[in-house]
DNA sequence: ACCTGGTTCCATGCGATGCAAGATACCTGG
DNA sequence: CCAGGTATCTTGCATCGCATGGAACCAGGT
């Protein structure tokens, strides 16, 4: 995504992200712990949910000051020390809670957008 | 959905609709014209997205600010008289757009929920 | 005429979130 | 020693959903 792009496109996706973005992250974490630049690489490879360092940084903060995550540092071959994150209880349990919820909203966005609204009543 | 419900549920639900509101409001008036309180109406029925006209109203005002909706006063056989919002080529484009990007954000959400991460890479 | 209730509209202030931009530190190789 | 890549984090801003409160209009009962 270029740097001044502020086409309607960009901003549909970027506001599409909001909320989203904290239990994909969590979703990431659920197999192994990650550290923070990979999970950027992860996001972007996405496409759809691609973002910046300023995003997932700030929103890692906020996972670990609710205790979703735990943190442990962890020497890298090659380059500094990595902040591996990994899940707790309440950040499985938030994890479930939110793929539960997912599909239902899901749904409803679509039916919003491929349903007719048409001008004699919805359905009753 | 009561008053004081800060459930986990509720919060990640309140998240989710950040940005898709918009558009499922954009969506509602694709058919024929709308009033704040119809409009009210539908997004409750729909159980996932609904909201309050603290949401509703600064949503349509902004909507008209950007060009994407138009207002008209009509008359109301009880009641108040209503405005009712129409869409303009700017919010028809604008729910094109959306809903070309919709897909693609839904499945990569989908991806991140049900594909496993496994430890030895993702598929490198 | 009064007033109670329902309907419809809108504004204000707050909390949460994504983002651009910048700062800091570590390691490797020339 | 210095340049570049890797990795982490902070600050300030803009946007958005929401609770709360207020204002206006109409119908019906007393």
């Amino acid at each position: 995504m270029e740097p001044g792009d502020s086409t309607k496109q960009a901003r549909a996706a970027a506001q599409l992200r909001k909320g989203v973005l904290e239990y994909c992250v969590l979703a990431l974490m659920r197999d192994r712990p990650r550290y923070g630049v990979e999970l950027l690489h992860a996001l972007e490879e996405s496409g759809a949910l691609a973002t910046s360092q300023g995003t997932v940084y700030p929103l890692l903060s906020r996972l670990r000051r609710d205790d979703l995550v735990t943190t442990t540092w962890q020497e890298s071959a090659s380059g500094p020390p990595r902040r591996y994150y990994a899940l707790t209880d309440s950040g499985r349990a938030a994890l479930d809670e939110f793929t539960r919820v997912w599909p239902g909203f899901r749904n409803a966005v679509d039916a919003f957008l491929t349903t007719p609204h048409p001008p004699t009543g919805d359905l009753a």
